[in-house]
DNA sequence: TCTGGGGTCCTAGGACCC
DNA sequence: TCTGGGGTCCTAGGACCC
């Protein structure tokens, strides 16, 4: 048995507009909402002030919808420099008390301070923490003390603004189980109506509910959620998940919607640049390049095509996107594009695999005793003697038909190479 | 006047391989 | 004759979160 674990999850309370509001103090007690594209007609809030909240101003409300329910309402755009410089500031105040920190968005994070609680109680911990980020950088907070991630998350929810609140496992049947159950963190509108029609309401519900039925209706989710609900977590702070991505992406709702290729073509040009900025300054390429398309009726698709060879420069994220463009665009006009970077890989590991691909044009023969060791080490010795295809077709066409196959196609193209030698 | 932009994880079907 | 079964990879969509 493992020692019981103490976890902290700090949670800026309306954090864009608090930051705002630290910013410029005439903005204190009035209600503010952030949103994005103030200024075109598809704007949302983002993020609304408590004074903004208390007049039913609630994010993600449109616009227009938020001026409606509170037409004093004051309204700025977002600034995610100044969000992401408040953000950077407070993690380093959490730093401060364990290395133990993991970052889940710009405005939350867990902490384990298990370890780091020896001096001090938690409770104690959590208040310094929480004055100190209003003292230093006068912005609100909200603290969940608990045995795991699920439970501090939940508590930090329990008391806003600057609540503090311990939620320990005895007391979850009294605290947590009275909730709908669409205010569990993982449930949202779609389960908690599956579940309303299984009968189960609350949280506690959940719990008690036949971990069998929730695994037939809902799928591992099911599970996932039954064990939540009666306040199991294992998943540990990882303090490194913060720089392991899985995916880059950017994408832009259309001043209008349009069906001009010369500006869909300028869109995706510009998205591509700056996936490709980002890619490149994270040191990652992408093996894989989405096209995210949506309709004037907000149907959205997206299509996505595996790259021969990771890429990183904004010619060939362009390249991949466009292809995909005129490939599956159906002609209707268009509301939004995205473009992003998936199965990315870290740029020693892709450099390898470019290589490979050098080989086409340069000097095979010279490089080849290195690819049959490569192709050893990677795949065993029977890598060696399988592969029996003669190389009779055009490369260039057995290259593109290969790119639908994946890794397989790095597999190919050496054994190809080494068949062709003999 | 309808409803942003950044992500993660899960599922399901088809292709393909052995 | 007439049809296996396990496993992986790829793709697309959906649910969810902030």
């Amino acid at each position: 048995m493992g020692k019981a674990r103490i976890l902290f999850h700090v949670d800026m309370n309306s954090f864009y507009a608090s930051v705002e509001a630290a910013y410029e103090p005439e903005l204190q007690g009035k209600p503010l909402a952030i949103a994005g594209n103030a200024k075109e007609r598809r704007g949302i809030v983002v993020t609304a002030s408590y004074e903004a909240r208390a007049r039913g101003v609630k994010p993600p409300m449109p616009l227009w919808e938020a001026m409606k329910a509170c037409p004093e309402l004051v309204v700025r755009q977002p600034n995610f420099d100044r969000y992401r410089l408040a953000s950077t500031q407070m993690f380093q105040l959490l730093y401060e008390y364990t290395p133990l920190v993991e970052p889940v968005s710009i405005d939350e994070g867990y902490m384990d301070v298990t370890d780091a609680t020896s001096q001090m109680s938690p409770i104690e911990m959590a208040r310094e923490i929480q004055k100190r980020i209003k003292r230093e950088l006068n912005l609100p907070s909200s603290i969940g003390i608990a045995p795991n991630k699920f439970l501090a998350k939940m508590a930090s929810d329990m008391k806003k603004p600057m609540g503090i609140t311990v939620l320990r496992k005895r007391e979850i049947a009294d605290k947590l189980w009275p909730m709908n159950s669409i205010e569990m963190h993982g449930i949202g509108g779609k389960t908690a109506d599956k579940l309303e029609k299984m009968g189960i309401k609350t949280i506690g519900d959940v719990a008690n509910a036949s971990k069998d039925l929730l695994h037939r209706k809902l799928g591992v989710g099911g599970l996932k959620i039954h064990e939540r609900a009666n306040g199991i977590d294992l998943r540990m702070v990882d303090p490194d998940a913060v720089n392991e991505f899985k995916s880059i992406g950017n994408s832009t709702t259309l001043p209008e919607d349009t069906t001009d290729a010369v500006k869909v073509r300028k869109i995706i040009t510009n998205l591509s640049d700056s996936v490709g900025r980002r890619l490149r300054r994270k040191d990652v390429y992408a093996g894989n390049i989405q096209l995210t398309i949506r309709y004037h009726d907000r149907k959205t698709v997206t299509r996505s095509s595996k790259l021969s060879h990771p890429v990183f420069t904004h010619e060939d994220i362009l390249a991949a996107a466009w292809r995909l463009w005129e490939k599956y665009w159906n002609g209707d006009p268009v509301r939004l594009l995205g473009v992003t970077g998936m199965d990315l890989v870290e740029k020693g590991t892709a450099y390898k695999q470019l290589d490979l691909f050098a080989y086409e044009k340069d000097d095979k023969e010279h490089r080849l005793s290195g690819v049959v060791d490569d192709l050893r080490n990677k795949y065993g010795e029977n890598a060696l003697l399988k592969g029996t295809q003669a190389g009779n077709s055009d490369r260039s066409d057995e290259l593109r038909d290969k790119q639908r196959r994946g890794t397989s196609l790095e597999k190919d193209f050496l054994r190809d190479e080494l068949f062709r030698k003999k």
